[in-house]
DNA sequence: TTGAAAGCGTTACCAG
DNA sequence: CTGGTAACGCTTTCAA
């Protein structure tokens, strides 16, 4: 635990130079108008010479900001979030930002965490979670003590935080067309977890795009899960599927990894993918396109863009309303909803 | 940018309880031994009353030390070394640190990122990057500095860092020799930038594998490539491969992802596998699981816990000495060597 | 155009 | 056992 050997302070910079430590600061900060050309030099030399690099702890406690976004991160069974973390970063440094990052394993842990990010005066936070029922009383809190927040997938009511949420309905409601389209008349989908917002609207979307099909909706093509369902029961439940007096001819998958396992499974079985049975995922994970995977895409790393300029919108705007934003789910048509070249 | 209405600071709060501030200090700091029981309940009352939270801006420039950790990693095509920023922030924030997340591009920006995790302050750092060779001498400097570095897969000749690096030669050695015993006679293998260090580890692995197994080295197996090449590349290669005199039996892919484009590649050619062909990949991503993938693991998560553990062990032990660990990578055998169940 | 000095919120040392 | 007070490194206001 020794300290660490002194660095350079500004008071060196500014003996060093034979100017004052005001003249220095006023060097660092641009405020050069007023300052001549030599004593300039000066200053630029001797930081040069003592390899001075300012302490942004002690501007920070001077200035009250750090220059420092937080960002909560749910840790999910899938790192699907995480590719919201690279742009978030990207554009966060760009803007002249750090980013402190936190994972929160549940409710509570979230609560430490943002309490964490206060602690380190954050200028602003970023929440991305799955879309559970929460309480945010907590982000409202840190809101009304002056620190933006800005929530990705969590469908707060309030008009207060700056959101951005996945137009999950329309998305599937999308693909259910698509399929009829392609003459699908038994179209199945495997959900998540119920409580689930998204859940929810995937479902809506189901309805309302085998309504919009003039197809009629069969509690028996609904399968919920879990996504703490193994692979063996995702098996199962296709099976079961498949044994129904009029089987599914098209199966939407709760997420990437579950279309993965329902592809696996059907070929154990001897289906051919899209011949026998037309498959579609959703989130468009990385590795989808190498299973030539149709799927509906959850655009996280451009929800990540979008809420960390809302929140730097914000955080230089403090007067200016939250806004809330619908991002569109676009689908991705490649090989396994057949009706493509690969057919 | 207007400024955050002032929260409760330690001084309101030694006011409130009608105490000194240095009492307020000793309570937090849990240096509550010599402190009458009353006293405490005082200041505990207050700070709860006032919603106080100690600045860790404050005390990080008081004590010269921040409980902030940095973590640079080198951006990359696949999302491979994300996985490591999971079980680091875990362990970090366990030990009392945040984390302090940089991405950097390439060379320069990598420069850029070390310096503003100096400018922060920060405790000590990780860096994580691709294996292409590079200057370390920045990274000398900040341990000179005094503020510890641990590298991930960097393979610094100097016992100067803390090191985690994986054993890549062993594992492909490991893996030929699985498909040597499995029956195999031509094994190809397909590898990516030669720049690389482990693309060099690899190929060395290869030729002991070959060697181990008596096995001739033939250079028409060996297929380079890049990270840049395009799912068509490989496929090319893959053809080309085939229409040998001699083709492969067994082919192993520079990564998970190559894996998969080959396996869809051989899948539309008509071939089976692994009946006609077997498949390796390496690195062992997420979704290789749900492809039945045999693949080298790069124990990606470990490596990170690993560091950390360094890392923290170092900044609380400045004068031990660094530690450089080699880290095995299993083979993780699943369907497409055959050989397998799943034949 | 430059400099002196008062904060910023904590810790830590040293008297009382 | 408690309370003053001097750092910590920087910004900012106000004089000169």
């Amino acid at each position: 635990m020794a300290k660490r050997p002194n660095r350079a302070t500004i008071s060196d910079v500014a003996q060093a130079a034979g100017v004052s430590i005001s003249s220095v600061s006023n060097a660092i900060n641009g405020k050069t108008a007023a300052m001549t050309e030599e004593t300039l030099q000066r200053i630029q030399a001797a930081m040069r010479e003592l390899d001075y690099r300012p302490s942004s702890v002690a501007r920070g406690l001077a200035m009250q900001r750090t220059a420092t976004l937080g960002l909560v991160v749910t840790e999910i069974e899938t790192p699907l979030f995480l590719q919201a973390v690279t742009p978030i970063e990207r554009e966060a440094r760009q803007a002249g930002y750090s980013l402190l990052l936190v994972n929160a394993r549940n409710e509570e842990d979230e609560r430490e965490a943002v309490n964490l990010l206060l602690e380190k005066q954050v200028d602003g936070m970023m929440v991305i979670s799955t879309s559970d029922p929460r309480q945010n009383d907590h982000l409202h809190k840190v809101q009304a003590e002056g620190t933006p927040v800005a929530l990705i997938n969590r469908a707060d009511v309030s008009p207060e935080f700056d959101q951005i949420n996945w137009d999950n309905m329309t998305g599937v409601k999308d693909l259910v067309r698509h399929f009829a389209g392609l003459g699908h008349r038994r179209i199945a989908i495997l959900v998540g977890p119920v409580n689930r917002r998204s859940t929810q609207e995937r479902l809506q979307g189901y309805r309302a795009g085998l309504e919009a099909s003039l197809l009629p909706f069969d509690e028996d093509l609904v399968r919920p899960g879990d996504y703490t369902a193994t692979p063996e029961d995702w098996k199962n439940s296709i099976e079961e599927l498949l044994a129904l007096a009029s089987p599914p001819t098209a199966i939407i998958a709760s997420d990437d990894i579950v279309a993965a396992v329902v592809i696996r499974a059907l070929q154990e079985m001897g289906k051919s993918i899209p011949g026998d049975v037309a498959v579609a995922g959703i989130d468009d994970q990385p590795f989808s396109q190498y299973l030539g995977l149709t799927t509906m895409q959850l655009p996280v790393a451009e929800a990540g863009r979008q809420a960390i300029n809302l929140l730097l919108e914000r955080i230089h705007h403090p007067e200016k309303q939250a806004k809330h934003i619908l991002l569109p789910c676009p689908l991705v048509i490649r090989d396994t909803c057949g009706g493509n070249k690969a057919g």
